[in-house]
DNA sequence: TGAAATTAGTTTCATATGTAACTATACTGC
DNA sequence: GCAGTATAGTTACATATGAAACTAATTTCA
């Protein structure tokens, strides 16, 4: 995937953590901080994928294996629950996901007929993605576990602190 | 994976959005807000996974070509950086990311002579990980992109907005 | 017009992923 | 000691993933 561009791996000192508490084991390596140290735990980044995964694997766990529900596949219900009649661009846009990952959920959830598609008659490339009925009755089932997952994730934030947070995600330009 | 145990999937009726600009398109849908909205934009863990993939996909852009990093290399690295003398297993629970995805990207960077590993010896099976002098340069090359990369994230925050972010995010209970 | 460029979506293929099974080491209590 | 259990890490396997190639419909503009 990858070409191996490697940038030129001379020689060079070490870095070590304010933090550290195993550090200049074994007598391998010198410690100081040489350079300005890079908090990880302050890198936004860092904080908010691993933060993230925690809780995508978190709330999967209350839906897929119930309901046959892959996280790509959720994800694809979630946005057309909310707005019927997006194309699978539309939805890849909302979601952030692939298209090639929102095309296959959008196949599986067809499969299953959890999804209607039809094609836009004034451009028949684009797809008209809605819940089928058997979908919607799904999709209503997870809304309440989605609220009470959210509720126990935020029940240290007070109401104007959950917005707050909100509020600052949207502030990032990634 | 998913072992079909679906719910029952009966009749039911329909659920649009307030913002549904494509509502109840070819006669299909009826209409109506017959129970409460589910506002997707509202509900944490699709906002926050919508914007880590943006930012994973964009950090990451930055550096896997140039120094032939995987995401889950760089996220080791960069622990390890912060912290030498690490177990895997510490790894594991810095990063959360899993035993088995940490094992190959330390199988790699070992390969790649990024890292050195021994084993404790109080408990020959814990690994203690370190950067090696080779990983430490490519470490201390991707330091000042992160740097960039967070400042150009955050260019819209003032200082005690992003460390209230970040105060913010450690208040979730995932 | 109609050839070239663009766009929506799918398929292919090589790689990445996680679950479960495995190996090897260490602990527990008898 | 040593059987039984726990833990660290790896391997095997089935599945998921995304880049790039592809198909098909649409737009552009010469």
């Amino acid at each position: 995937m990858c070409q191996p561009l490697n940038a030129g791996e001379f020689e060079a000192v070490v870095i070590t953590s304010k933090k550290t508490q195993l550090t200049a084991r074994n007598g391998s390596l010198a410690v100081g901080d040489l350079e300005a140290v890079f908090d990880l735990d302050d890198f936004l980044p860092y904080r908010l994928s691993a933060l993230t995964n925690r809780i995508s694997r978190a709330f999967s766990a209350l839906y897929s294996a119930r309901f046959d529900l892959t996280i790509p596949e959720w994800r694809v219900m979630a946005v057309l629950g909310q707005e019927n009649g997006l194309s699978a661009d539309q939805v890849c846009a909302k979601t952030e996901m692939d298209k090639v990952t929102v095309s296959r959920a959008v196949t599986r959830l067809l499969g299953k007929g959890r999804l209607v598609r039809e094609f836009a008659s004034v451009d028949r490339r684009r797809s008209v993605l809605a819940l089928s009925a058997r979908g919607r009755v799904v999709y209503k089932q997870i809304i309440p576990l989605a609220r009470e997952y959210e509720q126990a994730l935020t029940v240290d934030l007070a109401g104007p602190e959950r917005l707050a947070l909100l509020a600052l995600l949207d502030r990032l330009r990634p």
